[in-house]
This record gives structure tokens, C-alpha cells and sequence, in this order.
DNA sequence: TTGAAAGCGCTAACAC
DNA sequence: GTGTTAGCGCTTTCAA
């Protein structure tokens, strides 16, 4: 079938050794050498075999990136960055989905599967606190997201707490008072919806202001019809409110839609501000505020820190560092100030 | 490091032969010694190394997919589905980006890194059929999209010119007659653009209207700016229209957002139509009427059609074939029929 | 029913 | 400068 070294050697008649140096350059070869076997190699169109180049090196040049959803817009904007640099730095992205369901994340951590790849970057989100016993796996491994702190690997993450404290600020500086939530998590503690409603919280008691309970829309999901229910049953409960801080921008355009249905003018009645810094948050009408969370600086990251594992430049031994992605908020039209009325 | 057959072996008491057969399932084994091997193997932690097994067996396990830009929401959608149809099939998913560019999109056609993978899934987009040639690869390959016909593999597209033809006939059908269409590209007669263009021209003379060339708006990339930027320089012309056929729903979201911008409401002063029925366009203000354009049937297809080249149930032999995917016209508010006023 | 040994294609230590 | 050879971990004839 395909050529191999040795068919290529017998055509220059010369070694295997020979034809090896002359791929992988090494310098002490004789010209005529040489180009005998570039010709032959040319020839034959011989092209080395990988899996047995990986065999012989113990790698694979592959690393896997293991999300909940691609078809997610924030986790395939993420994937999309994460190819970009990993293929600058010469490794294969293999991907696999989680669907964000517990039992499918353990099971990826330790299926045979991540012994055909070098390394993991891994975004969990059915997994809690409670499994970062798990998260002790033999290869190279980097943490993505905030449903587990303090676990034995290299963790990227947010600051999602101050993100949304100063989102929820943003809202309270154009006179907003009556700050409506939505995407909590009952009870959550630490996840994005956990400690982004404690940002919030924090905004809100730093200018004085007490969490009106009433303001709390809750959703498990974060997709955007979660959004414009989420909104529609706030309104209809009756309760006044200028503002509404939406713990992504998929639930933000899902919100914004149930307003616009409602009859209610965003930004006029209702300022509306997300998180995420989706592509189509800048093409939505109005467009919308939100935070950008630093997913290139995430990705860029992940793949550097993962690579340094792997290549032994940072030895397993040496602690894991936690590292946080720097945050801005973008000020869109959902969020102008001053009422027009 | 990770143990291995040998070590397996040597702790049961047995060649590494007897532990091979006990990992396939090799029928005719001692229950007694099938138990000694299995609990040496949960004993030591083994799991096979899947490089050294694909190296035995000369394949890899894995496909690549190949796509311009997973941060475009089409693509997102088709990788989520590819890699769900490939993961039920036991299959591994590498993405590549091209970034429709032509040289990436040949380099990669002859990459060594295809040997890394079993066969390749690949929607090109900066080649054209001029290119069909590159495709004459030593891999399985199934080519996705309308870039290129004809060619020397199997072919999943989608009845571009018949769908487009639907989209404007369901526009004709509310009663528009002056029918903008955004996305065209010059002098194109296949890919995407061409074909669906074809449609739309199909679709007017059908009714007896002669194809507008003021109604014409050429822009080749297809992001939502690029929907926004043609339809505010068609506006701007001055040229009468009641609707528009966008070519895709991207664009479609751009040119909404501009006529809403210009004061101009959809659908009363003018219907739209897009195509790929993106999961945002029925979250979208109004809502987006488009095709659907059957992506889960065209990722499951090519994904057991590659599959079928791999496993040889299919030879190289076999004449290759195109396969057309299914669609439909999914009506939503932006071509609601009959002017309110 | 199990074992010995060859070999997938490559790299690298070691000779010459 | 170039050749010989062992061996990465596995599967699979072929024998026993």
C-alpha cells in the first residue's frame, strides 16, 4: 500500500538509518546521499507513518478538548480558538462531547480513548466539587470552567465573581435600581451560575440595595428559550423592575426577545446586559452589552499550559497553578443610558 | 510507566498471548485462567495502548473533519452532529480549520497528519472544481458541500438549487414580487452562492418576473456584518423591494438588524428569508423563516459513508456517489404573509 | 487451550 | 557518514 522507509532505502540504495536522517535533518549527510534519497522519497511519494512514529515516541501529537456541547455557542467559538493555537503548535484537536451529563464526564477520564491523545483539556459540567478526586488521572490534564477549584491539575478560569459585579455595577451607574437576575442556580455555590449571582449580590449590597428575591429568575439551562421563559413568567408575576443582569448572553437574547414580545423597550424600560461576548452579541437588536471573558486569552492558555505538561517542561511534580482570564465589559445599546422618555 | 501485556502476563502467569485473547474475547479460554489474567489486569490498572493496537492494525480509530471555521455557527452545528454520529460509532473526531483558504485546504488534502486518522471529512470552500483533482487521495474522503462536483469520492450536498428555488417561491406565494436576494457572488455558477442564485432566478421566471439586476446584492463573505453592510447599500440605492432572499441566515440576521435600523419593519415593509435554519434563527426579533437544510441527515451520512469506505464494506472500486440531503422551508414571522397596515 | 515468535513502521544506540 | 539492530506494545499465525 503506502511506501514505507524500507521500500524508499532499497529504491536509494541505501539503509533505513539513512533515509531516517535524511527526513528527520540530520546535518551530517553526504549531498549525493541526500538527494539520492529525496528523489526516491519523491518517487515513491513517501509520506512517514505516525502511529508508528508515535509508538516509538510514546506520543501521539493529539491532545483532546472534551466539552459539553459544540453546538453551544460559547463552547464552539472556545473549540474554534483552542484548534487555531493547538494547530500552531504543530498538535491534532480531538474532540468529544460530555452533553454536560456527570456519568459521561467520569467515564471520559478514564476511557482507554485518552491514551490515543497526549493530553486533555476538559470543561466539565455535570461534575461537582465532590469529584475533584477524579480529576487525579495519569496524563496531562487541563481544567477549564469553575465547577471544581483546587483539584489536582492546572485550572483556567474566570473571574466570575468580579465580572459580574461589575456588570451588575455597569447596570447600577446608568441609575438602574431594580436589578433582575436571571439564570440562577438554586443553592449553588461555586459554578458560574453560583458565583456569578454572588457578584451580583455584591454589587447590589456595595450601593446599598438588599436582593429582592422577587428579582431572582431561576433556570437550570442556559439556552436561549430558558431566556425568554425565564423573562415572560418574571414579568407576568407583576413585579417592577429597570434592569435585568442575565448570566449569559444566550439567555440575554432569549430575554430580550421575550421583552420585545412583552412590549416592554430594551433598553428604554428594561437594560439588559450578558456575559459572554457571543459573536452575535454585537448583531442582536438592540445589541447587547455583556462581558467578554477572555476566551481567546482562555484557550491560548490551556493549550500552553497543557503543552508544558506534556512536553515535561513543567514536571508533574510541580504544583498546579490556578489562572485567571482578565475580564472586560463591552457597552452596547442594551444597556444606553437615561431613559428616553 | 502505564503497564503493559507483558507485565499483565508475567504477574498472571501466562504468555502475553492468553492476556490478548482474554482482552478480545477470545472464546476458548479456562475460566480459571481467564480469571487469574482479569484480576492481574485490574490488579495492575492495564489498558491496552491503542497506538501500538493501531499500528497492529493499520488503522486509527479516529476521523478528521475538516471545516473552514468552527466559529461559524453552520459549521458549530454540523461538527456537534458529526461528532455525536461518530461517537456512537466508536469513531474519534479531529477537526482541522482551513479557513476556506485554497493552499490550506490542498495542504491538508496531502498532509501526513491524514495518516493520524482513518479517513477525512471535508467541506472545502476555497477550492473549486478546478481543484477536483487534489481529491484523488489514498484515504477514504467524503466531500461535503457544493464547491466541487463530480469528483473521485463520495459527495454529500444538498439540493441547493431546488431549495433556493422554494425559498423564493414561498416569497412569491405572500404576494411579494420585488425580491431582493443577498449573498450573490459574481460570476459564480456552482458553489453555494451559484447554485442557490440559479434557484432564485429559476423561481421568478417561473412566475414571470425577470431577475432585477438592482435587486442583486453581492457580498462574498457571509457573516452577519456582511448581511447588514449589502442590505444598507441596497436601502440606500433607493431601488423599491418587499423582500429579501438572504443565501444564508447570517446574512438574513444582518440585513434584519440594518432594516430595522433604516426604519423599515420585517415583514410588513419587507419579508425575509435566510437558509441553514441555525438554531438562533427561531430565537431571532421577528423570527426567521428559512430552509432547513437537513444537517443531521448530512452529517450522519457522511459519517457511515466514510465509515463504510473504512471498513471496506464499501471498495475503492465502487463508483462514488452523490447523495442529496433533504430539506424544507420552515415559516416563521419574518415572511408572514399580508401587510398589516 | 495456551505459548513462542514474527512483524506492523519507525527511531536511536551502537558499530564500522 | 552510513549500516545493523533492538524494541515501542500489540495481534496473530503456527506449533505444541
Amino acid at each position: 500500500m503506502t511506501p514505507t522507509l524500507r521500500e524508499v532505502a532499497q529504491l536509494a540504495g541505501v539503509s533505513i538509518k539513512t533515509v531516517s536522517n535524511v527526513i528527520n535533518g540530520y546535518p551530517h549527510i553526504r549531498p549525493a546521499t541526500r538527494e539520492r534519497v529525496e528523489s526516491a522519497i519523491a518517487e515513491l511519494g513517501y509520506t512517514p507513518n505516525l502511529t508508528a512514529r508515535n509508538l516509538r515516541a510514546g506520543r501521539s501529537g493529539a491532545i483532546t478538548l472534551a466539552l459539553p456541547d459544540m453546538g453551544l455557542a460559547y463552547f464552539a467559538e472556545l473549540a474554534a480558538q483552542v484548534i487555531e493555537t493547538a494547530e500552531s503548535a504543530g498538535l491534532i484537536v480531538q474532540l468529544e462531547h460530555t452533553g454536560g451529563v456527570r456519568e459521561r464526564e467520569l467515564e471520559l477520564l478514564r476511557s482507554p480513548r485518552r491514551q490515543s491523545s497526549d493530553g486533555l483539556i476538559f470543561s466539565p459540567l455535570g461534575m461537582s466539587q465532590d469529584d475533584a478526586g477524579a480529576l487525579n488521572v495519569p496524563y496531562p490534564l487541563v481544567l477549564l470552567g469553575e465547577r471544581i477549584f483546587d483539584g489536582p491539575t492546572d485550572h483556567i478560569t474566570m473571574r466570575n465573581h468580579d465580572a459580574a459585579r461589575a456588570a451588575t455595577e455597569h447596570l447600577l451607574e446608568s441609575g438602574r435600581r431594580r436589578i433582575a437576575i436571571i439564570g440562577a442556580h438554586e443553592g449553588e455555590v461555586i459554578g458560574s451560575a453560583g458565583l456569578r449571582f454572588a457578584g451580583y449580590r455584591a454589587a447590589l449590597e456595595g450601593a446599598g440595595i438588599a436582593v429582592d428575591p422577587a428579582l431572582v429568575g431561576y433556570t437550570g439551562l442556559w439556552h436561549r428559550a430558558n431566556g425568554a421563559e425565564t423573562m415572560r413568567a418574571l414579568v407576568e408575576t407583576g413585579v417592577d423592575f429597570d434592569a435585568a443582569f442575565c448570566l449569559n448572553d444566550t439567555l440575554a437574547l432569549g430575554a430580550m426577545r421575550a421583552l420585545e414580545e412583552l412590549g416592554r423597550s430594551v433598553p428604554d424600560d428594561v437594560a439588559v446586559i450578558g456575559f459572554d461576548n457571543l459573536d452575535e452579541a454585537q448583531y442582536s437588536i438592540p445589541s447587547l452589552t455583556t462581558v467578554e471573558p477572555g476566551r481567546g486569552w482562555i484557550a491560548d492558555t490551556a493549550v500552553k499550559a497543557l503543552n508544558a505538561r506534556i512536553d515535561g517542561s513543567v514536571s508533574r511534580e510541580e504544583r498546579s497553578r490556578t489562572l485567571f482570564a482578565p475580564y472586560r465589559i463591552v457597552e452596547r445599546e442594551s444597556t444606553l443610558a437615561g431613559r428616553s422618555t
